[in-house]
RNA sequence: GGUGGGUUGGCGGAGAGGUUACGCACCGGAUUGCAAAUCCGUGAAGACCGGUUCGAUUCCGGUACCCACCUCCA
């Protein structure tokens, strides 16, 4: 089994073979922490975590290393410090906080390391010493510059020359730079910001230094795959590349870099800068008030999977509500057919050689697996006409719950959590939340019943349709009546009723 | 202006040079007093113009349009 994985670097589809399959290594640009995540932070995590859990099942949960980095120290940091009054340890610790328990809401893992850039100070300043004593770097008014005309190869990640990029350059060019492309390796800083003693006075670091010295410090000079949002390829990776390369030539740094598309909402990149951006926080409150659904996370991430990661995908909530219910219908019928849980072992063997881990092997193609457990699913639905034999058509069944459930578990949903996405589950929790009307609505289901047997549909179906327009639902079987309040339920209309 | 990506049925969204993707919605049927729910089933596509080919939505070229990056951004 190999898997193949899109190249940024070599701009083709690869074989990934590891530098060590005893510890394959991935780095991935993690959130500035100022502020809640929006929806378009949380896509590269999940990307990664799925593949991240495709690493591990193909060379073991021990053999991988996953590192995603916090920044905590960063110029929007300090100005929301300064607008708050709020110290900036206070803001950060918060903010990274909210960020692991968003996204563990999504079902996403946390990686094995989770460096914060402050912790890093003094590995950032022996990189740019290292720099400038191999004549990559330069001091100039208290800053310390990268200067790209050192490095042949600048630019060649993200396609560009330096003499493209500085006749399309829209910033005003510092004048202490030898090259208007030369970027920040560390900037000084007054005392009412942070700063650490360096070499060059109190200062702070530059925004690509970090990732290039945390990912040396715990993976080492050459690794597998550094990954992220494809808006950081330039000048984010391009810088990075560039100083540990620079700075550690005899290592690789990353050999497969990885970017994911953008998230949108109506046709543009959801982002803080445009304004357009909602946080999954906002999306998670939102789905427990209006549908009693406590996490409809697992909903964004299924959105998020649904769209292969190198192409945009809209974020649009109608989408997400999609989503939910293609998890509660998996959820329903494998739980219809209620398979024994599975053993580890077991788990491996369904994933293994399915067409569904082919598709997941082929540069992480989730909307082909997806599709695959949607085919799954439903032969669960179907009873073939010719089931003469009802014992070995229940062992076909539980057979084929086994591998969906298996197939659910690896792309990191877990299976009874799924069932509060149901209707059956969030309708009891909108139903005690509207305890005051239950009254109300049994009477008048019961006038209906009522009015029916007495033919009088007349009122039986005005009880209906007004019904209808305040949100409620009634399904009449030969067990009775019952009744399900619809997300927006509007009591007041209920009163015409009467 | 430079660089990269995209354009598939009403919507979301894949694979494969020739055989049903799949899901949702729609429509038809069963069921129901009528509905809802459920079950069954049929339709429906490949931006445009050329080329290669026995055959292209799939490969190649061009055109149009869209998106992203070149400024903090996942």
């Amino acid at each position: 089994m190999t898997i193949k994985l899109y190249n940024t670097r070599t701009r083709r589809k690869e074989a990934f073979v590891p530098l060590d399959p005893e510890n394959v290594r991935m780095y991935v640009c993690g959130p500035t922490v100022y502020d809640r995540a929006h929806l378009g932070n949380a896509r590269p995590v999940v990307v990664f975590d799925v593949l991240y859990r495709l690493l591990r099942h193909e060379f073991g949960a021990d053999h991988v290393t996953y590192v995603r980095n916090f920044t905590d120290v960063d110029d929007k940091i300090n100005a929301r410090a300064a607008e708050s009054g709020r110290p900036i340890g206070e803001i950060t610790a918060e903010t990274t906080q909210w960020f692991l328990d968003d996204m563990a809401a999504l079902g996403a893992l946390e990686p094995d390391a989770m460096p914060r850039a402050t912790a890093y100070i003094p590995q950032m300043v022996a990189m740019i010493e290292e720099l400038i004593a191999r004549g990559h770097a330069y001091a100039a008014e208290g800053h310390v510059l990268f200067a790209v005309e050192s490095y042949a190869e600048y630019g060649a990640l993200s396609g560009r020359t330096v003499e493209d990029m500085i006749a399309g350059a829209r910033v005003e060019v510092a004048p202490y730079k030898r090259n208007p492309m030369d970027f920040v390796l560390w900037k000084p800083s007054p005392a009412d910001l942070p700063g650490w003693d360096s070499p060059w006075g109190r200062g702070r670091p530059g925004w690509h230094i970090e990732c290039s010295a945390m990912a040396h410090e715990l993976l080492g000079e050459s690794f597998d795959i550094h990954g992220g949002g494809n808006d950081l390829m330039f000048p984010h990776h391009e810088n990075e590349i560039a100083q540990s390369r620079c700075a550690h030539p005899e290592g690789d740094f990353a050999r497969v870099w990885m970017h994911n598309e953008m998230l949108q909402v109506e046709g543009k990149k959801m982002s803080k800068s445009l304004g357009n951006f909602f946080t999954v926080r906002d999306l998670l409150d939102e789905y427990d008030e209006r549908f009693g659904i406590e996490n409809i996370g697992p909903a964004i991430r299924l959105r998020l999977m649904q769209s292969h990661y190198r192409s945009p995908v809209d974020a649009a909530l109608s989408y997400v509500e999609a989503s939910a219910t293609k998890l509660a219908e998996w959820w329903f019928w494998t739980e219809l057919h209620r398979p024994e849980p599975l053993s580890e072992d077991e788990k491996f063997e369904l994933i293994n050689e399915s067409p569904f881990l082919s598709a997941l092997l082929d540069d992480l193609n989730t909307p082909a697996a997806i599709s695959e457990i949607d085919a799954k699913v439903s032969q669960l639905r179907v009873i073939p006409e010719n089931h003469t034999n009802i014992e070995s058509y229940s062992n076909d069944k539980e057979k084929i719950a086994k591998q969906v459930l298996a197939w659910i578990g690896f792309l990191g949903f877990d299976f009874d959590g799924l069932k509060q996405l149901h209707p059956s589950h969030w309708q009891n929790r909108l139903k005690s939340r509207n305890l005051e009307f239950n009254e109300l609505i049994e009477n008048l289901v019961k006038e209906r019943a009522e009015a029916r047997l007495e033919k009088n549909f007349a009122r039986a179906d005005k009880i209906r349709d007004g019904f209808i327009a305040a949100g409620v639902t009634i399904k009449d079987s030969s067990e009775g009546t019952t009744w399900e309040l619809k997300p927006g339920f509007d009591p007041s209309k209920l009163e015409a009723l009467k």
